[in-house]
DNA sequence: ATAATAAAAAATCTCGAAATTTTAGTTGAC
DNA sequence: GTCAACTAAAATTTCGAGATTTTTTATTAT
């Protein structure tokens, strides 16, 4: 796994100690380092990840406002549980934020939002040919980059500064289920051809379209990893 | 004014010293005693509300994930900015998630929701009636809390964890500008029928015509600020 | 005068020890 | 055997001095 070197880069990049375990710390999440529901214990993680108590406790603070984690007054931390009900809560609310972002989007959208979204999905479908079988765990960090990319920049003319935070607190949870259904071979898929669709409708300006297209294409997370938990229900017993 | 009483009241609910300092900057926020873009310095806040500075950090923190502040690496905290171009966006914004946590709402509402709607619609009546031109001001806290528990009390069956979360931070961020145009001679509008209306709707289980009466409800909030910039800047040349 | 540079001031950010609170374990009374 | 009170351990929370960065002011050169 190059996680590390990802965290390296996000680190790197911070232009604070709080900023750099902040974005450790959320990377750690995403990948499941820290389990859902886990205690985190501030002792414990400013050892970890080499900051002060304070420090290390800003940037949990950071995360709550993600809902990545959850704190309880005087009880401490935990990263924010998973179930698949809330993972359906969570498929609702996205269909209904980052569907709204696209129709707005489609209507304020100019030529270097259209420039912004071709190159977005050619680098997205670059990533998803060189991904084999054998190599999948290979490219999930990269994949899910460009994919986040793409769904940015589809979005990325929505004049609401709000539907776009909601967008990202609401995508950024999605990365932790998807991370579960990615890897394993549940339903097969033709994630191409969604994305391909949607730019299609973009392009054409076909807010409606594209709005629905959007919604179904998020709808197929939810029934994919469905279905992986039922599958997993019957060899559990 | 009695915003110390009710300052006072949240911090000594609160159950550490950073929930403490959280609820009383917020309230100043909120009431515009720190003004709207004011940069919040540390060295000065943590005298204020005497707490540490690294506690007072981690209740800024907090603030930010409400966005209610902003935070720039390095550059310290301010007060979020406001404009009626934002206030524009959080109304539509607020429009698509409340209407669609009460339709919501009204689908799952059992019993005991009912009772609570319409106990919370009978307490907000009860300040609407006492409230008068001259003493306006003296219960514009008890009417916000009112307001909020009764708006809270429509969506209270909404089993959207995502929608309520959402609903909540808007609601938060609408709270300062309502404080505005309330205070103000703006439009002459009968608030009280709107909610009586809504009220009805949801207990005749009509989520369509609920969901549109609470857009239009919220939606007359931006048509009486727009209004009243508009007087503002006839006034002010 | 203007711009570039350096020194001083001011502010943010960081740390870890100390205070407070919760949790776990133990004893003792009923 | 159950429950309550007490004690010890563990964990969260808090504080404020010191390190780092940004901003302001002063100085110098062009």
């Amino acid at each position: 796994m190059n996680n590390s070197l990802l965290n390296l880069t996000e680190a790197k990049n911070a232009r604070s100690m709080v900023e750099a375990a902040y974005g450790l710390i959320r990377a750690d999440i995403l990948n499941g380092v820290l389990a859902p529901g886990e205690r985190l214990r501030v002792e414990v993680l400013k050892d970890r990840y080499e900051v002060g108590a304070s420090t290390l406790r800003e940037a949990l603070t950071r995360l709550v406002g993600d809902a990545l984690v959850t704190s309880e007054e005087q009880r401490g931390f935990r990263v924010a549980g998973i179930s698949l009900q809330d993972f359906a809560d969570l498929t609702r609310t996205r269909k209904l934020i980052e569907a709204e972002a696209l129709a707005q989007s489609i209507i304020h959208g100019d030529e270097e939002w259209e420039a912004n979204l071709v190159a977005a999905f050619h680098r997205l479908s670059k990533v998803e040919q060189a991904r084999t079988p054998e190599n999948i765990a290979l490219y999930t960090d990269e994949f899910e980059v460009r994919n986040r990319e793409f769904h940015r920049a589809l979005i990325g003319a929505c004049p609401s500064r709000w539907l776009m935070q909601f967008q990202g607190i609401l995508f950024g949870q999605s990365e932790r289920y998807r991370r579960i259904s990615l890897n394993s071979r549940g339903m097969p898929r033709d994630v191409h051809s969604e994305h391909k669709a949607i730019v299609e409708a973009a392009l054409a300006r076909d807010a409606d379209r594209a709005r629905k297209l959007e919604e179904e294409h998020i709808e197929k997370t939810l029934e994919v990893l469905s279905h992986l938990v039922v599958t997993l229900a019957e060899v559990q017993d």
